[in-house]
DNA sequence: AAAGATTGAGTTCTCAATCTTC
DNA sequence: GAAGATTGAGAACTCAATCTTT
């Protein structure tokens, strides 16, 4: 799409059509208020945050429960330190236990812990349920694959911008 | 849509189907990944965070540039002791000043100071550049029509669920 | 020096309690 | 008591500096 250039005479280079404007609105507004009420579920049902969610999530997913810093690292794309103070604050919690790694004695192995597993199990289904009922139940196919074009495509973007 | 029930032979109901998760993940990851970025470059442009951006729209957008905490509240959806808090940094910083209200002396009124006005105008162009950049400008018309569609209907549901 | 990770200080967000005026 | 707003304490995030091992 080229975007409207002119409207009402006036010349509109690099600036947001009022179709694109809305859809910008918006898109901000469904995340900051979809999140917001995850995330109060998720407190709420096992007393997790959004961050601790992502990190259960990355380290059930992978075997033995177990992964490397860096490796969650890249799983969550976040900071360093913002990890690590995590990290730090989930084992103090009993939710994960940190180790040292035998082949690298630079390196940490995070392995997540019985009451790790079962605080994700007790968010899980609700969580699922959630996101089903607010985003996925009333889309029809085709617009699930619009929308998984359109996330394809910013992401994409995202990545040739660095 | 009534979402994928069976699976390889399993039900998936309150699951979510692959596609669905796919698009759930990309979602999640656009979103954070585009803040970021969008947050990076506004602390570059003019100092600025993503709160301080968007408490400055809502009352450029207003006349004269003031308005009433509760109504900065119900524009950015923000919980109360946030946004004063955020108010109490701003006026530190000198984008906006407070004062109380004639009419009601519990009030107070918002007002952005013409700092705080340079500073916005520093950042918008920019940032309106790289929202157009690495949202808008590749959508058709269609996919433009059929993204607004989603968040108008997750929107809906977010309303209903209170 | 680079890779893997932690620490501490400063800033921001959340929750509950509080204060003032209606 | 309710509405409008602030405060303080604790938790979370960011940035730069640091520490250890490779």
């Amino acid at each position: 799409m080229t975007h409207q250039v002119f409207r009402e005479g006036r010349v509109l280079t690099g600036w947001l059509s009022k179709d694109e404007q809305r859809a910008w609105r918006d898109l901000l507004e469904m995340t900051d208020r979809l999140t917001a009420r995850l995330a109060r579920e998720l407190q709420d049902a096992a007393g997790l945050s959004q961050a601790d969610y992502g990190v259960l999530v990355a380290l059930t997913d992978a075997p033995r429960g177990r992964r490397r810093v860096f490796e969650l690292q890249s799983d969550l794309r976040w900071e360093q330190s913002r990890l690590s103070h995590q990290l730090t604050r989930m084992e103090r919690r009993g939710l994960v236990r940190k180790g040292t790694c035998t082949t690298d004695r630079r390196g940490a192995v995070i392995t997540v812990t019985a009451a790790g597993r079962a605080a994700i199990r007790a968010a899980a289904s609700a969580h699922v349920a959630s996101v089903r009922r607010l985003v996925f139940d009333d889309l029809t196919d085709r617009q699930l694959d619009c929308l998984q074009a359109v996330l394809t495509q910013v992401l994409g973007r995202l990545d040739e911008a660095g």
